[in-house]
DNA sequence: CTGAAAGCGCTTACAG
DNA sequence: CTGAAAGCGCTTACAG
């Protein structure tokens, strides 16, 4: 027995198993373990022992076929390599775990062709719903999520139908707080590194950006628009060219952190300093952000609460209790040593 | 009829609704879905328009209850916000996408209650194999794993074991090559920063630092042997530590990137400037070490390669395709600007 | 309190 | 080439 245990892909006890061991009829063993009213303490006792004893584990499959839930959720990422991602994954599988739901993680890499076949996975699997962590979720991606008819939460990023929900950060007071940090030290040649795909966080940010330049009476100035791509070397392109201009800005704010590590990155290439020469703000406050050169300042998003948000979400979309359907939560301006004010006079 | 399919929770059509639609026996389109031989060319293109008309999904659960394959694989990993797992899941999902399998994702946390949770719910969705990412596999965690009688693969660990494969870097060769680096620089008074649980990986870089100690005449000195936990705090204070000795070494070797993070900052706020008054060497390559302060020199390991090696090792296990059981992957010293000569003479 | 029966959506021998 | 039947492992009305 104990050698037949160890092999691999030995059959696994079934209800009927345990029934023949019990005597009594499967229908009594699948009451008794589901903790059925109808079955008397003792039987519960006694059936749920031997099932213990038997090594015996409920099959996901079969269960699911009859009622018709998988107790499994798809979550989707464009890579789980993105330290934002993992965070909130983190925070999914945690809050998923909880509530006993499985995750099926699937990468998307921005690729359509990869897209659908997530989604028909995903159908195939009958998860029960889908979470999106992705601030890129185009009209096609959203028309084919929605196909495999379950709730869907977006995760920065928001799409209006009734069945998507979407967890977001305060994306324009954040972004606003952190350039009016930026203004407060004396800087008034600030610039604004994005994403050059437009994608609705991008979007927000620069809106905050552009309203304390605004309320600041400053101008908005085209050419301090720069265009990355939410990675480093996007940054890092996107910073160069900033720092050709004729008068090129004397500070920074990101789209986000890994943005910021290339604008760093090409800042040092240029031989300037980092904050005396040019002052840097990111978004996200990754984990590596207190480990930049300079420490980083940045607007904390607390990723992995946002995770943990977006199961409840789904929970409460696949309830069908009415909640909130996007869900805001506030960013944190983290001070660290990337910004100071402007050392020369523009 | 669109009104419908975009409701959340629709029936899905089973093959019978195709049976009835393409008016043959379910039967048929089962075959014909599947593309068997006994069905005429004719009938399988006929009926795989219909189901791909009607968005027809075969459900996953029903075909696992019948074959006894879920063609799931579990992926247990410490922490996914661990950005070396992180990037190592990237490797798993991405080989296990090409195959057709889905990747069910769980957090462990290194609590045994979790790993005990993790397991049950892999048993319970019957995966057909499993892969754990984690550097400390204790024999108890082990066992337990074990007891879902599928084969399983350990990233970064080893196990003796017959359905126990692995897929590892060459430690010992990469760390004796990292410390010969340190050594050809003139460093004599080199430390080691290891975890301080004792993992292989842990043991087998120790080795290859004393080894290339030795091969170089130094002596092995314990007070130059401090003990980390495998993240930057950890790095942190056993840094700090080593920097109170009478005689502090002038470089030293880190069990991975976010110990040295972390004796980075340690030296940092002592006052050390890196690398000319340190040199540290890190392990791992992760994608942030090249943004460190100075940019880190350490050994690149191939995670997203271990990954996908661990999905093929995994499938010849599946397949009964006799394999290498224990696979080692060379690591790549990069040298970077935290290393240096020593400038003091000690 | 307990059991026999039906059914979830598939696959696959077994007969035609 | 095609269909009827059995069965994978569960849950749950329906009868006792």
């Amino acid at each position: 027995m104990t050698r037949l245990e160890r092999q691999h892909h030995v059959r696994r006890a079934s209800i009927k198993d345990i029934a023949r061991l019990a005597n009594v009829s499967h229908s009594t063993v699948s009451r008794a373990l589901r903790g059925s009213s109808l079955i008397s303490p003792q039987t519960i006792t006694r059936i749920r022992q031997i099932a213990a004893d038997s090594g015996y584990r409920p099959s996901a499959a079969a269960r699911s076929l009859v009622t018709s839930r998988s107790a499994t959720i798809g979550v989707v990422v464009t890579s789980i390599a993105d330290p934002f991602a993992a965070e909130v994954v983190l925070g999914i599988e945690d809050a998923a775990d909880q509530r006993d739901y499985s995750v099926i993680l699937a990468n998307s890499n921005a690729q359509p062709e990869r897209e659908m076949r997530v989604v028909r996975a995903f159908e195939e699997r009958r998860v029960d719903g889908i979470i999106v962590t992705s601030s890129r979720v185009g009209a096609v991606y959203a028309e084919l999520l929605s196909q495999a008819h379950v709730p869907i939460v977006l995760l920065n990023n928001q799409h209006p139908s009734e069945f998507m929900h979407s967890v977001m950060i305060e994306n324009l007071a954040a972004s606003r707080q952190a350039t009016q940090h930026l203004i407060d030290l004396g800087h008034r040649r600030i610039a604004y590194i994005g994403d050059r795909f437009g994608c609705q966080s991008d979007t927000e940010r620069f809106s905050g950006y552009q309203s304390a330049l605004e309320a600041a009476g400053l101008p908005i100035l085209t050419e301090y628009t720069g265009y990355g791509n939410g990675s480093a070397d996007g940054g890092d392109s996107a910073m160069s060219e900033l720092l050709t201009l004729p008068l090129p800005p004397t500070a920074v704010f990101c789209y986000n952190d890994m943005t910021a590590f290339g604008a760093m990155r090409a800042a040092a290439a240029r031989g300037l300093r980092i904050p005396t020469d040019l002052s840097i703000v990111g978004f996200d406050d990754l984990f590596f952000a207190q480990f930049a050169a300079p420490p980083l300042t940045t607007v904390r998003q607390p990723m992995r609460d946002m995770g943990r948000l977006a199961v409840e979400s789904l929970l409460h979309l696949l309830a069908g209790t009415p909640t909130e359907a996007n869900l805001k939560m506030p960013g944190e301006l983290i001070v660290r040593q990337s910004t100071a004010s402007p050392q020369e006079i523009a």
